[in-house]
DNA sequence: CTCCAGAATT
DNA sequence: AATTCTGGAG
């Protein structure tokens, strides 16, 4: 035996011990973190701020400001965090269900599984980017699972790196506290290990701190 | 599996 | 210059 648990629990544990705690999506709404989830799908968050801010320029952060917007000029808003065309059509169609839900009071007063299939419905909202409000908007104990989270833990090995959206979600709902706080700030700690270390490709794995639990990371001292 | 639109890394 | 990367739809 390596010594080492392999836990969910304990490998989240080295990331706060690495890295402390994160403060995350400092939206100022469950709107705002809608269009932001909308925004960085495939996008590095550097480019959804920028939008974000010409949306915000022109007070157009609200559901009703974007379906009432003419659509050339809300493109041209989105145009810095890529994938425009879609991405106008997508936020438009989620303001509509949005207002349709009764907005954040009607989706707050929603039991979580029935907004979790209102918001996927949307056509333009993926499992991660509804999870991302649910969490990060509504505080929802829903763990959000990304690209980061299915690399680093498949490589770590506690998880096949065949692994679907939602098997992966219910592995880290199985095995932590269902706990909304909790969730957020393991998910920061997932993007920021999966950011500047168990990188896509090149990973740092003689730094990282997952490392002496990781498969790869002690089979394969960093490069690739 | 391809498209969508770019930025980051090599 | 070429390749790779973050969601979701068709």
């Amino acid at each position: 035996m390596s010594g080492q648990s392999r836990g969910l629990l304990a490998l989240l544990d080295r990331l706060t011990r690495a890295f402390g705690p994160q403060q995350w999506w400092p939206a100022e709404s469950a709107f705002e973190v809608l269009v932001g989830a909308v925004l960085t799908q495939n996008t590095a968050w550097r480019n959804v701020e920028t939008a974000i801010a010409r949306l915000r320029a022109r007070d157009w952060l609200s559901p009703s400001a974007i379906v009432n917007a003419p659509v050339d000029e809300l493109r041209e808003c989105l145009r810095p965090s890529g994938y425009y065309n879609v991405k106008t059509q997508r936020l438009r169609a989620a303001c509509e269900t949005w207002l349709a839900l009764g907005g954040e009071a009607g989706i707050d007063a929603m039991p979580t599984t029935t907004a979790r299939a209102e918001l996927l419905a949307v056509r333009g909202l993926g499992p991660e980017s509804v999870d991302d409000v649910l969490l990060y908007g509504f505080h929802r104990p829903v763990f959000v699972v990304d690209a980061y989270t299915r690399r680093i833990f498949s490589r770590v090995g506690v998880v096949p790196a065949s692994i679907g959206y939602d098997d992966l979600q219910a592995a880290f709902e199985a095995e932590l506290p269902r706990d909304a706080a909790r969730f957020n700030e393991a998910h920061a700690l997932i993007v920021s290990v999966g950011k500047d270390y168990c990188r896509p490709r090149l990973p740092r794995c003689s730094a990282c701190p997952l490392q002496p639990a990781c498969d790869h990371g002690r089979s394969q001292l960093d490069g690739a």
